[in-house]
DNA sequence: AGCATAGGTGAACCGTGGTTCATTTCTTGT
DNA sequence: ACAAGAAATGAACCACGGTTCACCTATGCT
């Protein structure tokens, strides 16, 4: 026989498939998933089209594993804030924020993530990210409830509305004017995050202690 | 000259045209728009496919065409609850049950309406469409505000939350599962619209007496 | 150097489904 | 009945963009 394949080559191919993602992530971020075209994702990681699919085999699996890796971040944020030791209704708080504050810091790449229509495959894809999420309000949700925190109330139902207020709020028609989320974000989502907690059963006056991180609470 | 279109005439091309959006809302209400083709449509219509470019310049004119009368018959039924005479948090109680009620009743149809992927032309109609919603929302939350009923909340704000809540917790990735809500459609709808009151701050008390429609209150 | 094999190339291919248009059929006035 | 124009037809057309594949280049071993 006379080749096998080197640590270099391996390392280049690494090299190159990770280009290969970035590339796609970039016109994600840019224009959505729908603009996704791959001569153009090819043209930009500087390989010829043919290339893609020595390491994708298809478009599908291209976008599915760049909304993998993009929504893995946002979901490991999140479950960490989630598993801190605070009480339920802070951790509520912090999460909610956390979600609300980096949609509108990242408004393209959420759009692409939680509201940006597209085929079938990819929404399996999000429906798994946004099923995380519920879960994870769901989680803390049950917490408060359990210790006497919040109010009895459907758990899977109030995480879904959460779930499904904050982006709708922020991203798609329903937003604020674009310079407005600019100029004010944090006005916005304290007012989005007021609406959840208030729905959630969360006595306003718990909230507001937050904001102010306890002062001599504890 | 040899020929002027008769009333009959007229009145069949009328017929026709009504045939054709018939078999394109058929065909949404039972796939989406997604699933809409233009040959079936005609086929379904009993004409053929040429024959609907004399009725509507595209597939895409005719799409929107089918969205605009579904969803007129949605938001006047709002529009009609919300203004009438009772007290803003009964208008809302009433509005927002309505909304999820006939969402979870006709929930292909919903869902072609408010979730579907769609492209861009036909997202811009659903965009008055739900920005519509919101408005009635926020107009009935401004009266509430004015007379004290409500605290002062952003009413725009909140009217988006709901807006998102609801659509998400009945259709979609996050609502419950089917069986549950053909089962049990009125307990998922009040804890939703449960959610949104709080939310929006109607005291839960009010919520609950306009359950049983005014026994003794008045 | 020379061979065997992996990796890379990009122009051509192809399925899909909306749209067109030359032709046919129907309507109406003379 | 016939002409003149309107309406309907549906097979052919076309654009689009993902995918393929025959060929080329780079790499590693002897």
């Amino acid at each position: 026989m006379a080749y096998r394949q080197t640590d270099k080559v391996a390392a280049r191919l690494v090299e190159t498939r990770a280009g290969i993602l970035n590339a796609a992530r970039t016109l994600v971020a840019e224009g959505g998933f729908a603009s996704v075209q791959m001569s153009e994702v090819a043209r930009k990681a500087g390989v010829a089209t043919g290339t893609l699919y020595r390491y994708f085999s298809s478009k599908e699996a291209l976008c599915r594993q760049v909304f993998r890796e993009v929504s893995a971040r946002e979901m490991d944020m999140l479950a960490t804030i989630a598993a801190g030791g605070e009480a339920a209704s802070e951790r509520l708080v912090k999460v909610l924020r956390t979600f609300a504050g980096r949609a509108v810091r990242g408004r393209r790449l959420a759009y692409a993530l939680l509201a940006e229509p597209l085929d079938v495959n990819l929404a399996e894809e999000r429906g798994f990210f946004r099923r995380t999420h519920a879960e994870i309000f769901a989680r803390i949700l049950e917490d408060g409830i359990e210790n006497g925190e919040l109010p009895e109330i459907d758990v899977r139902i109030a995480a879904a509305c959460i779930a499904g207020a904050i982006p709708t709020a922020l991203i798609g028609p329903l937003a604020p004017q674009s310079h407005e989320l600019d100029s004010n974000p944090d006005r916005v989502v304290e007012e989005i995050v007021k609406f959840c907690l208030a729905g959630a059963g969360v006595s306003l006056a718990a909230g507001m202690v937050n904001n102010k991180e306890r002062r001599k609470t504890a």
